[in-house]
DNA sequence: AATATATTTCCATTATTTTGGAAATATGAA
DNA sequence: TTCATATTTCCAAAATAATGGAAATATATT
């Protein structure tokens, strides 16, 4: 469930700063410097988003790069929107210009 | 952490239910009934839905409906269209008319 | 081959969440 | 007041998830 992967602090982190960071990504040291987490528990956390299909990884030497899959959290958007959002006055509008959002 | 009230099977199914049914909502009782849920767990699926802010509840004789908080539910999105779907080819839209989803 | 670094897997521990029976509370009806 | 129904709270058991040290794996460098 692409939800629960999302519902969670750490991993949460992890994703808003991958976004932040754009498609190249970052690889797992740097995350891992970043956010301060034990590399295993990383590590645990960046399969369960991947797992779930909200990040894609590429190898590039013995560094292996995480960045989202947009296209996935598209799709989870969509679903909320047309699952949880309708009957309603749903109004959620994209913001395709980086809207700069402070952690 | 309104993101992990929704992650969970029972309560996004609530949560759905709810939502198909429109702002009148439904009582506990018919929730009950509908999802098969054991009392007790449906009143602890709500009120964590409640707690969230997704769910509103107004007590009508001895029955207490539950229907969706629409603006928080946008909330959420809005939130998650920011933060998780910034840099990115997003592009989500509203179908504010019903797209009857079949369970 | 030996060494160094990046990341993961293994695994046990701890923490959190979910579940539901039974008792409690609330409201309404007779 | 007594009885019936709706829902919740209490509480303990069961299930699931998160954490991180230590060992394993993978890749690169010398």
């Amino acid at each position: 469930m692409r939800l629960a992967a999302l519902a969670q602090e750490t991993r949460l982190a992890v994703f808003r700063l991958l976004v932040q960071t754009g498609p190249e990504g970052l690889c797992a040291g740097d995350i891992q410097a970043r956010l301060k987490i034990a590399p295993a528990t990383l590590s645990f956390h960046l399969k369960e988003l991947s797992t779930a299909g909200l990040l894609k990884a590429r190898q590039q030497g013995r560094f292996i790069y995480y960045a989202p899959d947009f296209k996935a959290m598209n799709a989870l958007l969509g679903y909320l929107t047309e699952n949880c959002c309708d009957g309603g006055e749903c109004e959620v509008e994209c913001t395709s210009s980086a809207t700069t959002t402070e952690s």
